[in-house]
DNA sequence: AAAAAAT
């Protein structure tokens, strides 16, 4: 298939904005690209040098030994790291003060983790469907990009990603994902390992770049994660685009009316994706890996769920299915094998799915009133760095919004209730740090990644439709902070009964004991939250990290 | 209650 034709030269846009602006932002000359003597229109993944399924041969290495990792997470990539890779900083080096600072506050064990340095173990459990069932058998790991026989392009685009060596679960899931014949996977990891580049390198491995016709498409809940998912593709796939690699969102967007979607990596939100497969401007009969990121989200509520099978109903029957979460509860992981039948199996015990670097605390508060006093009284702390604070309704956000920049503080807020291009601009604003503090609902409880984000609040603590404990939002939204081994606080206001005991519920479902913060002693408050700043950004990490 | 669609 590898056709000697060349592509066609991309056409005007379809391409993201926000993924165009990425990949301005890269550093190398465009010629350099693929010009690696390699054949730039290299076909899709072949077996041919290297076939998993034949490979037995490589020396047994258990990965759950590998203490000297530095956690690569990574799950979206970020502009700024990609602008300024000189910045990285070296990883795992805990500062003497911080090791200090945390022994002072009795919090040793969530700033050890956080640092990558002992990395605390947790056991994934690995089910394999179609393979022989012997998670040991070292295909099923690997301790190296270049051990997957990747495209060139690839091992290029990680390295100016900074990405230098898989995180634990693309060690995993990477070589799952990328055996061939192809295979479902449903792949569970904690927020901020790198799960979005596991499935970008999935997609960049199959996807024949000789024609740019749609060949894998990508779900994500919401706009700002289905444009950040697009980010990462393109960024990663920067060197592949001379070969024709195309990158398109499929979100709601007035310009593409009427347009013709293109390019082999389609990245969309259900609806707008089914309504363009449905009006034939996107040509669905290539598709050959179909992703859902978020994807208990995306099954279980009865609107997503319904609009993903859909999608799926109007693809070729011998799609890859991929499912990616940090969350999976029992009933809808039932749902997910329906959805992604004979699917191999990466999950995590629900003790295991806490981030260790994000210091949960909360703090009682007698009134709705007293909520936004206590923010206004968080506002110097929170612009520290970068912070979001989670509210359950969007005229709430609104209203916190109005109140506080009356009192000439400065904050922004993100809803559903804005049009398309104005929750571009807010959060672009927020991503390039322009706007440090974010009101928002949950729309943005999942999957961004702005890694300068050191707060998160939960003004109100997340309910179901039926009031009780919202367990998978909770983790989503504190996993806004701590991404790829950096510490962050999270902070939860309770004020009556209900949100008392759905925290309680929450914190004692991921056996967490929540630190109560005591603002008669104010000066520890900000002591306490400045460290865990100063900490967040001294701990980079240097693995894959998507974003 | 929020989100997701140009229905």
């Amino acid at each position: 298939m590898a056709s000697s034709s060349k592509p066609t030269s991309s056409e005007p846009e379809a391409s993201s904005n926000l993924a165009k602006s990425f990949a301005d932002r890269l550093s190398f000359p465009a010629d350099k690209a693929s010009s690696n003597g390699t054949d730039p229109k290299a076909p899709a993944f072949t077996p041919s040098k290297f076939n998993w399924a034949d490979e037995v041969t490589t020396p047994v290495k258990e990965s759950s030994e590998n203490t000297g990792d530095t956690e690569a997470r990574s799950e979206a990539a970020q502009p700024p790291q990609a602008q300024q890779p000189a910045q990285q900083a070296q990883p795992g080096h805990a500062t003497g003060s911080s090791l200090e600072m945390a022994q002072q506050d009795g919090a040793t064990t969530w700033l050890n983790g956080s640092q990558g340095l002992d990395e605390p173990e947790f056991d994934v459990n690995v089910k394999l469907a179609d393979l022989q069932d012997d998670p040991n058998n070292p295909l099923y790991s690997v301790k190296s990009f270049e051990e997957l026989n990747l495209r060139p392009e690839l091992l290029q685009g990680l390295a100016v990603m900074n990405f230098h060596k898989p995180s634990k679960i693309q060690e995993r899931a990477l070589p799952l994902l990328l055996i061939n014949p192809a295979k479902n996977l449903i792949g569970q990891s904690q927020s901020g390992t790198g799960k979005t580049a596991a499935f970008v390198l999935n997609m960049l491995s199959r996807v024949d770049l000789s024609t740019q016709q749609p060949q894998a498409i990508v779900l994500a809940p919401t706009r700002e994660l289905a444009k950040q998912i697009a980010g990462v593709a393109t960024l990663m796939g920067a060197f592949l685009e001379e070969a024709g690699l195309k990158v398109t969102e499929a979100v709601p967007n007035p310009a593409m009316r009427g347009q013709q979607y293109r390019g082999q990596i389609i990245v969309g939100t259900p609806g707008t994706t089914m309504d363009m497969i449905k009006r034939r401007q996107l040509d669905a009969k290539a598709v050959k890996v179909l992703t859902l990121d978020e994807a208990d989200n995306m099954l279980d509520m009865q609107g997503m769920g319904d609009q993903c099978k859909r999608v799926k109903a109007l693809l070729p029957q011998n799609v890859q299915t991929v499912l990616f979460s940090a969350t999976f509860p029992p009933d809808v992981l039932r749902f997910a094998n329906d959805f992604a039948p004979r699917a191999n199996q990466l999950t995590l015990e629900v003790e295991s799915l806490t981030v260790k670097g994000i210091k949960q605390m909360y703090l009682d508060c007698d009134t709705d009133e007293a909520k936004y006093n206590a923010l206004v009284k968080f506002y110097g702390l929170m612009t520290i760095a970068s912070s979001i604070i989670f509210v359950k309704r969007r005229d709430t956000a609104a209203e916190i919004e109005r109140r506080m920049t009356a009192e000439g503080h400065r904050v922004a807020s993100l809803t559903g209730a804005l049009e398309g291009a104005d929750r571009d601009q807010v959060f672009e604003k927020f991503r390039s740090g322009e706007a440090k503090v974010l009101i928002t609902t949950n729309v943005l409880s999942r999957g961004i990644d702005v890694q300068t984000v050191t707060m998160v609040i939960n003004y109100d603590i997340p309910e179901t439709f039926n009031h009780g404990p919202d367990f998978e939002t909770y983790l989503h939204r504190i996993g806004r902070t701590g991404r790829f081994g950096r510490t962050g606080a999270a902070l939860s206001f309770v004020h009556d009964k209900r949100s008392w005991q759905n925290l309680m519920a929450i914190c004692n479902h991921f056996q967490v004991e929540p630190t109560r913060l005591n603002t008669e002693d104010w000066d520890h408050v900000e002591k306490m939250l400045k460290q865990i700043m100063k900490n967040s950004r001294n701990a980079v990490p240097e693995v894959g990290m998507e974003g």
